[in-house]
DNA sequence: TATACGTGGTC
DNA sequence: TGACCAAGTAT
């Protein structure tokens, strides 16, 4: 391993004595309670502290302990989650209060690696819950503490490959204070949250400005190194918001594919941006709108740029109505239009359905 | 190892 | 405004 880590600084007294005077006071962090520490862990990966604290407040309440969580039906876990992203996270928490259930007796595992074996939880959350909860000394490794670390020694392998990966976690292993894990985990990440940014860092104020070498070398923001660029690629949906009186269809994403899970109208992908009267050709041909009858397009399509991290869906929704009733399938359900707030939505959808409730709102006023 | 998985904020 | 980022994990 590099030379430097045979002399390395002790940094957990000025970076606790920090923490204590400028931490976030935050709900999960006055508890040891695994449980709520792991929700608290999970809501947080790739997410910020003031897009998930409302949904944490929420779960929790409604979700308080592991058997509450395990005996409730996905469909409700992931309506909690509706709108947060990475739904992945809500079905594995549901599916781990099951593994939790059934393989740990309906107690909290308290080791590393029982925890690990839980399903949604890698080595980075494994390490937050044996330190915050149990105090035991695994060093977390986040994307804070990638960036202090770096920056700290002005690192340049990649953070994103597996030497990078591996040495980062050997020096992170020496820095951590294996006497006070809970604490110094704490504040390390919190460092990277509140000053050690990643754009225009706050040295002034930080408790390691005087050790840090990109601080020395005025090169801040070129820490972290990372190799991978990421590839934006398109997606064309084509939604049919279809109705009978008060009767809409929804679906249900099962395929392994965004959105899993969730509800949806009625879909058609395509592999290009296509009309209203391109799509009717593949309604028809897809056998969808069997003697429905007349098909009314109420007002203009909703149109959407929706941006994701690696993706970017170009969606048009269609408001329709049709003259005849059409049968409940497997893939499609009958729901009541007052009804579609029990299903669980994309924030895309969700999106959609506040623009038709305001246009609504609108011709009533109007 | 590279890629997929969401959403919202920032410059 | 496109690109990057935020308490990562699974495949």
């Amino acid at each position: 391993m590099a030379d430097f880590m045979d002399n390395i600084p002790s940094i957990s007294q000025p970076l606790i004595r920090w923490y204590e005077q400028n931490k976030r006071e935050l709900p999960w962090r006055e508890t040891k309670d695994p449980y709520i520490i792991w929700i608290s862990e999970i809501i947080l990966q790739q997410t910020r502290v003031v897009q998930g604290y409302d949904y944490f407040v929420r779960f929790v309440s409604r979700f308080p302990d592991v058997k509450v969580l395990a005996e409730a039906s996905e469909d409700e876990v992931m309506k909690y989650w509706e709108g947060l992203g990475y739904y992945s996270r809500a079905r594995n928490l549901h599916a781990a209060a099951k593994q939790i259930m059934a393989d740990f007796g309906g107690k909290f595992p308290d080791t590393y690696t029982g925890i690990l074996s839980l399903k949604g939880v890698g080595e980075y959350t494994a390490a937050a819950i044996c330190s915050f909860s149990y105090d035991m000394p695994f060093a977390v490794l986040d994307g804070n503490v990638y960036r202090v670390l770096s920056r700290l020694f002005a690192l340049e392998t990649p953070i994103d490959s597996s030497v990078g990966k591996k040495q980062f976690s050997e020096l992170a292993g020496i820095l951590l204070d294996r006497k006070h894990a809970a604490i110094y985990n704490q504040a390390i990440m919190e460092l990277g949250a509140l000053q050690c940014m990643p754009r225009s860092p706050k040295c002034e104020g930080c408790p390691l400005s005087d050790k840090c070498m990109a601080r020395a070398r005025n090169e801040m923001e070129k820490y972290p190194v990372k190799q991978g660029k990421t590839v934006v690629k398109p997606r064309y949906f084509n939604y049919l918001h279809i109705s009978f009186g008060d009767i809409t269809w929804i679906h249900r994403r099962t395929a392994n594919d965004i959105w899993r899970n969730l509800y949806e109208f009625v879909l058609i992908e395509t592999d290009r941006d296509v009309t209203f009267e391109q799509l009717q050709e593949n309604i028809f041909y897809c056998n969808l709108m069997d003697g429905v009858g007349r098909i009314e397009l109420k007002g203009f399509p909703i149109v959407r740029k929706h941006v994701l991290s690696h993706r970017i869906i170009y969606a048009r929704f269609y408001t329709l109505s049709i003259e005849r009733e059409l049968p409940e399938t497997e893939d499609y359900i009958r729901v009541p239009a007052g009804h579609l707030s029990d299903y669980a939505f994309s924030r895309l959808t969700l999106d959609y359905l506040d623009e038709i409730n305001r246009q609504k709102l609108d011709n009533t006023l109007f």
